[in-house]
DNA sequence: TCATCGTACTTGTCTAGACAAGCACGCGCA
DNA sequence: TGCGCGTGCTTGTCTAGACAAGTACGATGA
């Protein structure tokens, strides 16, 4: 085949898509489309490779690109198949506190009520993976969104992780800005859920007792130990996650 | 340079990594041990190809993927940079309710309440794209793991997106199944907040007034039109949302 | 009848080389 | 001094061909 790959078009014109480009728009279209239904074989590449004129590993790279984003499953030796459109499992974006209410526009300040370190009681040991009665670092610190109280932010370091952690002033900076500097973050668990505010929550999120809060509670973990665990506190009429996807 | 490719090694032997996942390995563990900090020159592909004595295809294949995973920034004509290792920021799974209950081995099942077409108020025929005044299917369902509500589904569909969904047996099959098979989906967003229960969903759920729920508030769309609108409120204390993530 | 082998087709991966395009820097010129 | 252009580095992409490995299925033989 001789290489078209040069020049053609006017010069002034938008830069052609580039071919592999092209091959993953045809076959995003058509399965939107629902022109390959769930598990519907899909042609194989040699027949793409006919259809669009281009060399076997470009619409391999568009088909595993595809497959990577989970519209495609590809098995060897079988073929190609449509994945199920999004079978309604979807992802949510999780970002920082700070940067989220800077990306605002708006003002971040912090106010720090607990900076310590502790002896650990054995269910905390337990989930930092530490022996019962060993010293961690505790951190009590409500975030302000524009001077209203947005998040409470109860926070335990393994110290053997951070060894500074309590020497920094965290009313400038953020324990997230501070552990994701000074450690090798590898793994991180989340969970979300309702509850009611405490009495201490409530008075320091300026809330009536039993308020309904979004907690979040995430342990953030390196290659070999558990860094710390955090438990955030939102006031659920003032803080909503959000979050979409698309194919 | 002469093939290597063929041969070497005990045939009983577990077979070798592929190059492009060497290649990977090697710059992920040396991104989790620091190696290389934030905003980091990487080694170039020329680089790459002299250490590892492989084709410069094979080295790019592993640099985009790191990419595409967010691991790596690349800019042509500059290099290859170390991304912000995760600034904190995750995703989170959310599964069709049904495909949760099942995957935990437990029973499902669902309790309809209403199943009709309405005529849309100003604000839902806002939300939805329609006139005021348009109808709209309206169904609420409220779905137990075995025995014990679990969320209430209270949900407005576009007719013009599914027509046929008041046909079918939500007691049987749930809407997200029924949208998912008749309408091509293409886009959704999600809120998620705490809410105190309302009286009515207070008493569909079996809980006190004002008790803490997690509230998703889901809207799908096609690639036109909004398909549906979808309140899934969650007793806070019996439904957590977790996700995870790794680089 | 049933097990086994070969074949055709599929995806998985690699190679060596090529041209395009973006960026920084330094040299030469006005 | 200050502007512009060339040069060298980088990534972005494509090609044509190759071998490996997994799957399905029909043909062959016991």
């Amino acid at each position: 085949m001789v290489s078209t790959h040069a020049a053609a078009g006017s010069p002034a014109q938008a830069r052609r898509a580039a071919p592999y480009t092209v091959v993953k728009q045809f076959l995003k279209d058509g399965l939107t489309a629902g022109q390959w239904p769930t598990d519907a074989l899909m042609p194989s590449e040699a027949t793409l490779v006919a259809q669009f004129g281009v060399s076997r590993m470009t619409v391999n790279r568009a088909l595993r690109e595809l497959q990577s984003e989970g519209l495609l499953k590809r098995v060897q030796g079988l073929g190609t198949f449509a994945a199920p459109l999004h079978p309604v499992s979807s992802t949510l974006r999780i970002r920082d506190l700070h940067e989220e209410i800077e990306a605002r526009g708006h003002q971040h300040h912090a106010v720090v009520y607990v900076q310590r370190s502790e002896k650990a009681k054995a269910a905390l040991a337990t989930q930092l993976g530490l022996p019962t009665g060993a010293r961690v670092f505790h951190t009590l610190i409500v975030h302000h969104e524009n001077g209203v109280p947005l998040q409470c932010e109860d926070r335990y370091v393994n110290p053997a992780s951070s060894p500074g952690y309590l020497g920094h002033d965290f009313s400038q900076t953020t324990p997230t800005q501070v552990l994701f500097e000074t450690t090798a973050l590898w793994r991180a668990q989340y969970s979300i859920e309702a509850e009611p505010a405490t009495a201490e929550e409530a008075r320091l999120l300026g809330l009536r007792k039993n308020t309904a809060c979004l907690v979040v509670t995430r342990r953030t973990f390196s290659r070999d130990a558990t860094i710390t665990l955090a438990r955030l506190v939102h006031p659920g009429a003032r803080y909503v996650l959000q979050g979409e996807f698309a194919p």
